[in-house]
DNA sequence: AGAAGGCTATGCAAACTGTATAGCTTTCGC
DNA sequence: GCGAAAGCTATACAGTTTGCATAGCCTTCT
């Protein structure tokens, strides 16, 4: 899938993202057009699925995390993934096996902010029931490199 | 906080990541060095974290996600949390208020492999009890543009 | 053994970046 | 109202990087 030069490539990336490839290659002591091609593939093959920018929503103001646990009706499950995507706070939503349907991780300003979040959620008719959990302290930051080294071979 | 040209120069490097100060300013209508100066403040603000490329963990074989909500010793976290730390497929972990006292995002091959993992994780034994629920489909597909749409001004 | 694939090394024109400066306009505080 | 401060435009230039192409070498697969 991915050998170790890959991951070296994504690391070196991430923690240095405005590298470049020259620079890269000379950090990594292979050819630039070696970079450039492996890069190429890792986004071909989809491994890295953008350069995008990652905003942070607590510096937009947005310092409260929770996830929400919906129950909803039956059969509803299109209209409410609409409802969502029109609610700019809902980050993320899945649907879950267990008990519940749905699980979103939702941002609010403060915890003010965060009930008018969830009232909007529970807005939508469809929406049977909403539990909430309030993110109270990173004990793992959002992470991927770990998994990547795993990956490798 | 941010203003319209912000939101617009982040939509623009979220779409086209690789365009260049000089293209994005030519696409937005200003000065280079206004798109520049923007960018440097908006990292310097934190608003943007990192340019770091996005990995997608499916490409690297983990298919499955779940949600584990852990039940913890009292005063354990920390041991916990190391412990969270050397597992790889533990992408992201909070504390957080109501019933259990850590969320984990995590990923596996497949179920089986999921398996692996929650031995793994219940292999400490400050972990009391462990829930899991798997990820099915992305109903809202994890995003940031509409928040920083709200953010403006 | 031959073919295919991947890496190295090299070359070149075109484009981009970093950095700086000067002028203009708007905003803000007094 | 007025001066100061801040932000944007426009421009300049050297140095660097990118995109693209080519040729040789080595390893792996058939």
């Amino acid at each position: 899938m991915i050998d170790p030069l890959d991951v070296r490539i994504i690391e070196l990336f991430t923690e240095q993202p405005r590298i470049g490839v020259l620079e890269a290659s000379r950090q990594l002591n292979v050819a630039r057009g070696t970079v450039q091609s492996r890069l190429d593939k890792l986004v071909a093959t989809g491994v890295i699925r953008s350069f995008a920018p990652a905003v942070d929503h607590a510096a937009l103001g947005f310092r409260v995390t929770a996830f929400a646990f919906l129950d909803i009706r039956q059969g509803a499950r299109g209209a409410v993934a609409e409802h969502l995507d029109r609610i700019p706070e809902v980050l993320e939503a899945h649907t879950i096996t267990g008990q519940g349907d749905l699980i979103c991780r939702i941002v609010a300003r403060d915890n003010d902010d965060l009930q008018r979040v969830i009232d909007d959620l529970v807005g939508d008719t469809n929406v049977v029931r909403i539990s909430t959990v309030i993110a109270l302290a990173d004990v793992v930051e959002p992470r991927i490199l770990p998994l990547v080294r795993t990956a490798e071979q």
